[in-house]
RNA sequence: GCUGGUGUAGCGUAGUUGGUAGCGCAACUGAUUCGUAAUCAGUAGGUCGACGGUUCAAGUCCGUUCACCAGCUCCA
């Protein structure tokens, strides 16, 4: 007998080898229809797991993340099976879960069309209706490998050799007609899959790598519930309403022209505005924490971009003026400002009394991204970062690095983003030399130089291999747009390579010459980028200080605009930016007018304001706030502009 | 760059098996002068993303190309 402690540290007896799977039966039918996986001793395991021991378990269902993730996991099985059934010449590759729902990728001769997506969404459902159940079982090595040959799997067979070494069990799972190789866990019987939506088809290559074959991959949601899918779907309606790519256009934030070229949006009137506040806020901000503005060229020979390592691992991203094959000097427009900060550290011998240095630049910054990859103002060729370059000694790098963050974090919590990103620290890929200039003893050091002040300063982070600049390890701050796709918002970088390559040094307190340590980073992270992102954080409408138009004055009738004239200049000298509405419309129809802009306050004047003496106050969300003196309104306006109130 | 989708007036859209391009909003003109989310009437606006092909005839079929969207790969 096993002593099982289970929710609420309620501890049962059972037998040995009991499973989680009959422990959810034992304390009810409705439990055991639920639950997807369980976690035992924190470890996430299949239902069908033989408990030895005493444990604690956690029985998980859809709730669960973990167990969603097993419910999906299943999901994805069924449409692997479905796939099977009507294109018996479909190779499998890989079906995981992933964070909304899950995908499975398969070798076909011709992609599915929306049609056949149809097909096999009836025929998933076929099979949830069968009721089957999963079955698990384990194979060595070799008999997997026969197996799936026999199959005709081979990105199957080839997923089972890279395990064939270590000696385990390959675990398979099987439903009816279909089995496939899989480490679960799953669910036990497809039945409870009731709510199935096959939501896209795309490309996407073998193993993430783009020398390899194209599959087709089919994204699905499921849910065990019908109302829950529908309510999803709605979810995503509502996210897809705040994506700055539509309403950035339609609130005439900026526009794009086929002429001028892809990735090249145009900013129009009230998007540069945005743009213009967020610059001054951000350039006032550093200047008050000990940032040297510098203005570098936004081009330079090849020469310097062959020091800096650009010419051989960004050439592809650079643009380039001229043939590099027949001109004797060409240009290049730059990808990044840290070449041009590093000559103006050079510009003079420098001393340990000098550092830490810290220049930072408002840097136009042209890459030359590959068609497909353009998005909105998230993903564009010509972009503006706020960057920074800061040079210290080792033993400043920890104290400044936080500084570093502690900047980035403030600009975060102001723009009232702080709580939607996360931080990954972006590493080398070992394997994957090619990409990374330096030695891995370099790398080494410098990644466990940032670990250590990642670790020291707490960060929760995830670890991105693969992910560093070809220079040096990142602290990247990661953020998601409507979609759920996650993008870099800002970076704080370690880099001990580039300062070698440009000879930089500084004279020690012992007359010695020494490499100073590099930090790059972003303060506020890419101007396009974080606008797309403030867009859809506030569906357009900004906070009263970033709003490109923060009052518009509504004459109720034409008899009224000279009243709303004065007010307009009163409001004018206290800086604000203002529009009067003076078109012979009705007043409903300029509010509504007003209100689809996303104007923070709307001012309706008539006969009994001009009378009073008054302004009445409409906000975008409380509404009507009634008629008051402007000196009152004047007050409450200047205390939220000047404390960047999100509201 | 790859896979799939989309492209009709400023915006949102209709357009059947190929047979004279419609509608709503916006714009403009006139009337209306009105108190918290759409006043009424009229006018104008399109070589259907571009180029080429098939056809007596192409928004519709085919090819090429450009742009936009989602995903992959790459990246701030």
């Amino acid at each position: 007998m096993i002593n099982v402690e289970l929710k609420g540290g309620v501890v049962k007896e059972f037998d040995e080898n009991i499973t989680p799977a009959e422990i959810a039966k034992s304390i009810g039918m409705g439990l055991y229809k639920s639950v997807c996986c369980a976690r035992v001793d924190g470890k996430v395991v299949d239902l069908r797991t033989p408990l030895t021991s005493d444990c604690h378990v956690d029985l998980l269902t859809f709730d669960d993340p973990d167990g969603k993730k097993t419910f999906w996991h299943t999901a994805s099985h069924v449409l692997a099976q479905a796939v099977k059934r009507l294109y018996p010449d479909a190779k499998c590759a890989i079906g995981p879960a992933i964070d909304n729902g899950f995908y499975y990728d398969f070798d076909v001769k011709k992609p599915f069309s929306q049609d056949d997506l149809e097909k096999i969404k009836a025929e998933m459902k076929k099979i949830v209706k069968s009721g089957v159940e999963l079955e698990r079982f384990e194979l060595s090595p070799d008999e997997a490998i026969k197996k799936l040959e026999e199959m005709n799997e081979p990105y199957k067979v080839e997923l089972v050799k890279e395990h064939a070494d270590n000696g385990e069990k390959i675990t398979f799972y099987k439903q009816d007609d279909f089995t496939d190789l899989c480490a679960g866990p799953h669910l036990m019987n497809v039945s409870v899959l009731k709510a199935v939506e096959l939501t896209n088809c795309t490309g996407a290559y073998w193993r993430g790598d783009a020398n390899n074959a194209q599959l087709c991959r089919v994204y699905g949601i499921a849910f065990p519930k019908a109302s829950m899918l529908e309510e999803h779907i709605k979810m995503l309606e509502e996210a897809r309403k705040r994506d700055h790519n539509k309403i950035g256009r339609e609130l005439e934030l900026f526009t794009t022209a086929d002429v001028i070229g892809q990735g090249l949006p145009i900013l129009l009137p009230k998007g540069a505005r945005v743009f213009q506040l967020l610059q001054r806020f951000v350039e006032d901000e550093e200047q008050r924490r000990g940032w040297l503005l510098t203005k570098t060229p936004y081009m330079a020979k090849s020469d310097l971009y062959k020091i800096s390592g650009h010419w051989d691992h960004y050439q592809d991203g650079m643009f380039i003026l001229g043939d590099p094959d027949k001109d004797d000097e060409v240009y290049a427009l730059r990808p990044m400002t840290c070449p041009f900060q590093y000559q103006a550290y050079l510009n003079r011998q420098r001393s340990y009394r000098d550092l830490p240095l810290k220049y930072n630049e408002t840097s136009t910054l042209f890459r030359n991204e590959a068609s497909g990859e353009m998005h909105g103002l998230i993903r564009v060729r010509q972009f503006t970062l706020s960057e920074g370059h800061l040079m210290c000694t080792p033993e400043q790098l920890e104290d400044e690095f936080r500084d570093c963050l502690e900047l980035a974090i403030y600009m975060l919590k102001t723009l009232g983003l702080y709580d939607d990103v996360s931080y990954r620290f972006s590493q080398w890929d070992p394997n994957d030399t090619e990409k990374y200039i330096g030695t891995p003893e370099q790398w080494d050091e410098a990644q466990g130089m940032m670990q250590k002040i990642l670790d020291h300063l707490e960060i929760p982070y995830v670890i991105g291999v693969g992910e560093a600049a070809f220079y040096g390890p990142k602290l990247d701050i990661q953020i998601k747009n409507v979609y759920g796709k996650e993008d870099t918002l800002i970076t704080i970088q370690i880099d001990q390579m580039l300062a070698k390559q440009f000879g930089m040094e500084y004279v020690d307190k012992d007359g010695t010459k020494k490499t100073p340590c590099i930090i790059h980073r972003s303060s506020i992270g890419c101007y396009e980028r974080t606008m797309a992102l403030l867009i859809e954080k506030y569906a357009g409408a900004f906070p009263m200080w970033l709003a490109p138009t923060q009052v518009k004055l509504l004459p109720v009738a034409d008899r009224h605009l000279d009243y709303v004239y004065e007010i307009k200049k009163a409001l004018e000298a206290q800086g604000m930016r203002v529009e009067v509405d003076s078109r012979s419309e009705k007043i409903g129809y300029k509010i509504r007018e007003a209100q689809l802009e996303k104007v923070p306050y709307m001012f309706i004047i008539g006969d009994k304001d001009v009378e009073a003496q008054t302004v009445s106050v409409r906000h975008r969300k409380e509404g009507d706030l009634g008629a008051m003196k402007l000196d009152d309104f004047i007050k409450m306006a200047v205390e939220e502009i000047d404390t960047k109130a999100i509201k």
